[in-house]
DNA sequence: ATAATATTGACCAGGTCGGTCTAATTTGTT
DNA sequence: AACAAATTAGACCGACCTGGTCAATATTAT
């Protein structure tokens, strides 16, 4: 719907939906304040339903945009013909790492979707998050090569660990960098680290 | 400071705390509405600024309530004398678990707490943070017995991959079974299939 | 019956809400 | 340079909500 919000300079459009993605984000839909989103974007009130007639409208379009986003930048991008289950997740991991840097706010927005009562949802968004959650899940679980977990342990189990070991670690990382840039944060390390943990699993996990 | 408040049936005190405590936790300090919370006490307007000068004398007794209530109903429940790493880690996971049941909305509010920045607590607020954080360090990670795992990994890995599993394995239970009353819960297929998770992760770290 | 306590909700001034609109500025066209 | 069209800011609107007060009422104890 919004022609003209797509006419303008990429940069200002960027500033206008993170402002609005944080908002939201932060206060979900009922609270978020339109006020505060033309503050934080920087201009002025009547440009916003210019651009967007209402609140509502604003809303909708940051959903699809943001689920375009999450599937065209982060899970098309997972390598499916990685066997490997815990590698196919690092390569997954770091994927989300960078994804995230980049559009900081998409992933909290979503959160905040995903967790909204169903009710309050229009089923076209409902399908949108089905169908996401289908391709994440086959992303993450296909064509993966069984044989090379150990044999005494369940592979469903072991997988479940890994992937709660992995998005903790995940989790425990952007803790301790938030609000740092990635670029200001030692990847070498970082990323040294990670293989360890991973490595750990490996020798916990596989034959 | 709120004499008259503490001579109130336990019931509607507990009407009252849990509304606030809900309120906040979804809100926040400034969001939060005192008139949603004397909705959902199911008592008059006039009652809580009678039991609490204002907003923040009420805000501040929670933080007291939900500490007191974390170190005694939860911290101190962890068997320091259990040398074996996953089964304290299992034991103090229950406790967790009732804890949550019996009381919902703690541990949220208290994480919203967490999140708060700095500079909005009080030093006393900080203090009680990070003695409480010390004091749930020390009361899962003093007296274990490392020589348990096996000896070709790094045992503080493990650990870390240990504590990440079972918080997911927490996280992804209450996700399933939230709203449901524990009574109604199957806690005997619950709890078979903790021990079989747990089970994994011995053979998969342990000797 | 009287005094003390507990309780309510209408009410207050101050502020924020989503949304509108006018007036000004910038841009495009000739 | 002149005019038209598109873009922009923010003052403004009524509706509603805010934390907090207080006079009136109900309940309890003596």
């Amino acid at each position: 719907m919004p022609k003209s919000f797509h006419n303008l300079e990429k940069e200002k459009q960027q500033r206008i939906i993170n402002a609005a993605l944080q908002e939201f984000a932060e206060k979900g839909y009922e609270q978020a304040s339109t006020n505060q989103i033309v503050k934080n974007a920087g201009i002025g009130k009547g440009m916003l339903f210019y651009y967007f007639n209402n609140k509502q409208e604003l809303y909708d379009y940051l959903i699809n945009y943001c689920f375009d986003l999450v599937q065209k930048g982060y899970v098309q991008q997972i390598d499916l013909s990685e066997p490997d289950f815990i590698e196919r997740f690092r390569q997954a991991s770091m994927s989300k790492l960078t994804f995230f840097d980049e559009n900081p706010y998409v992933f909290n927005f979503l959160g905040v979707i995903m967790l909204t009562e169903d009710e309050l949802l229009s089923s076209d968004t409902r399908n949108k998050i089905k169908q996401l959650q289908q391709i994440a899940f086959d992303s993450i679980y296909k064509n993966i090569d069984y044989s090379l977990f150990r044999e005494d342990v369940d592979v469903q189990k072991a997988m479940d660990l890994i992937k709660w070991s992995m998005d903790g670690y995940r989790e425990y990382m952007s803790q301790k960098y938030k609000g740092e840039e990635l670029e200001n944060v030692d990847m070498e390390k970082l990323t040294l680290e990670f293989t360890q943990y991973l490595d750990t699993l490996k020798t916990a996990f596989y034959k």
